[in-house]
DNA sequence: TGTTAGCACTCTTATCTATCGAGTGCTAAT
DNA sequence: ATTAGCACTCGATAGATAAGAGTGCTAACA
């Protein structure tokens, strides 16, 4: 791969992200100012083609580039990308717009960046399953309900309403809250199973029915995979001409649907904390995404560690999307909220 | 309007809902057994247009129903549907299948009802903005964060991590969460102003750092719009042939992804308890829903509201639909959870 | 030997045309 | 009041044609 090659292939790729179009060797030679004719170019085209970087739809079209391509590009071609005032302008307005902080809401989160890249936004908080459980307690709310929280050593709160039996009064459900608080705090999640349970069954005095379905609804609350997942922006994706036909767009929706494979494709880069990844087509290893690439970072927000995607076309603006997350996780690690 | 014309209306209707085609007067005598020729039709069809409850794409073609056609349907026309055996069957399988109980988690339940009625479903928990605070408190975290934690008089639950500044120990963190949890108790949302805030710090003896942040934090908690809106089956409308364009497919998801707007349109419903409201096409009053219609209902899970929505194509299965409202809404008042 | 002009060829896209068929409205007969 | 018959409309479908962008290859050139 002699520089020759390097400059036509990201010449190439950077026609192709901005236009979508095969681009062929004449609206190149025009486009930028290369000292060669079309025909060389051709020809170094058709090298580039058999070393895997470039592909044709048709015979008689154009070039674009293939996964490899892109990959090749984003590894060793793309310069940093420095982000416009205007951009940078449209940015601190929007975040000023928003007026609670950020780690308040990562639906917020997850809107800013997707108006600001364009493509659709993901954001997880990553679990940590080594938690313990730091607090649990029952707050009453009427006779018959009461509210049950638990806080994990992550900062994770989970809560859910439970009913009160007949004629267990406020003492008592203090009481009980007093003893599951004591007995389950400092316990890794990974120890609450059935069997502690039962023993702090046994050893409980109370009202068992309550002690029961309080037992029922931690390990609910616990257990249920509830792994939150947001994502905004989808629509923008409609704009891109690859997903003018609806098929592919019903496609790529249903997968979208499917939280658990797109946490699960998040949570595999969540651990490195201060690069970011990009995957490229096939490499994400969904079907429905073979057009997309998607580049996932972890930030650091106010305290607790989140998880971001950006999905768009392969053909997106790999440079400039880095760049508002690098600049955006500067921000935020800078005392931005 | 004769018994006639709303049997041929009827028709129409029910063969437009399953076909997606516009209904010819020889399609139609052919596929209900009408004593009647298609000439005959033909003057009703001509008639029921004239009246405004049918429309015709173009000059030749056939009718389909126009939106005041829908009205008319589902007040006047419309028979309880009685759920088939199959479909019992494959709701319990899917109620089966969930394990938690649909109260702890507002995504099954969504992800049920789209599953259920193959359109997009909408989940909003109401919010009654005259609650009072149950509960606040702080739970430490590790030395330098906390978490706050606010329970609402609805059962709601609010938190946030707070930093701890230096010095500041456990101790003290305690003092300050029995101070506030006694004096904001039964306090309501709508008297939590600045005044409040400054008399209760002149008011605290400790840490003034720290409380004024536990205080922004307790507003932004408190007041900012975090009404959730839970949604599910998105990707259903696109394999209806009403969609199978996508600048529409793109103006109908952009509308959906602005939360607040469809919120409001449920929450304009949300009183009356135990009936459902239907919003036909125009009717919801958003231009890209003008081929939609809304179904809004109440619930009641384990002792909490909660707000549903379907929807769907105009063409909807009206009947079908609010069929698996009502089994559903039965289902959750006797006791399934 | 690397580069380039020229040329025949390929393949997609847009446009036009003709045809088909489902459906209508109207008239006249029942 | 109903219906058979008929002329007409209009969208959808399928070829056919032309335009255009682009290629690969060959031969000439520096």
């Amino acid at each position: 791969m002699d520089e020759r090659k390097r400059l036509i292939l990201n010449a190439i790729i950077q026609d192709y992200i901005c236009s979508a179009e095969p681009v062929g060797s004449r609206t190149l030679v025009k486009r930028h100012r290369i000292g060669l004719s079309p025909a060389t170019i051709r020809n170094e085209m058709a090298d580039l083609e058999d070393m895997g970087y470039l592909q044709q739809p048709h015979t008689s079209s154009g070039r674009i580039p293939s996964p490899r391509g892109y990959r090749f590009y984003v590894n060793s071609i793309m310069e940093d990308y420095i982000l416009t005032p205007a951009e940078l302008n449209r940015m601190e307005k929007l975040i000023a717009a928003v007026g609670i902080p950020f780690s308040h809401s990562p639906r917020q989160l997850a809107k800013l960046l997707a108006a600001v890249t364009s493509y659709i936004s993901l954001i997880a908080e990553p679990s940590d399953n080594i938690q313990e459980i730091r607090h649990i307690n029952l707050i009453p709310l009427s006779a018959s309900s009461a509210i049950c929280i638990v806080v994990l050593s992550d900062g994770n709160v989970k809560y859910h309403a439970v009913s009160i039996p007949e004629g267990v009064g406020p003492q008592e459900i203090d009481a009980l809250s007093t003893f599951i608080n004591r007995r389950l705090q400092g316990i890794l999640l990974s120890d609450v199973n059935s069997k502690l349970l039962q023993e702090l069954k046994a050893e409980f005095a109370g009202n068992l029915g309550l002690i029961d379905e309080i037992f029922l609804l931690v390990r609910h609350l616990l257990f249920a995979n509830t792994q939150e997942l947001v994502m905004d922006g989808a629509t923008n994706l409609l704009n891109e001409p690859e997903f003018k036909d609806v098929d592919k767009v019903r496609e790529l929706f249903k997968t979208l649907e499917q939280n658990e494979q797109i946490l699960k494709l998040m949570e595999a880069d969540s651990r490195r904390l201060d690069d970011l990844d990009i995957k490229i087509g096939p490499e994400i290893g969904l079907e429905s995404f073979t057009d997309c690439s998607l580049v996932v970072a972890t930030f650091t927000l106010t305290d607790h560690k989140v998880t971001l995607g950006i999905l768009g076309p392969s053909r997106m603006h790999y440079a400039k999307t880095i760049g508002f997350i690098r600049w955006l996780r500067e921000y935020f690690s800078s005392g931005g909220s």
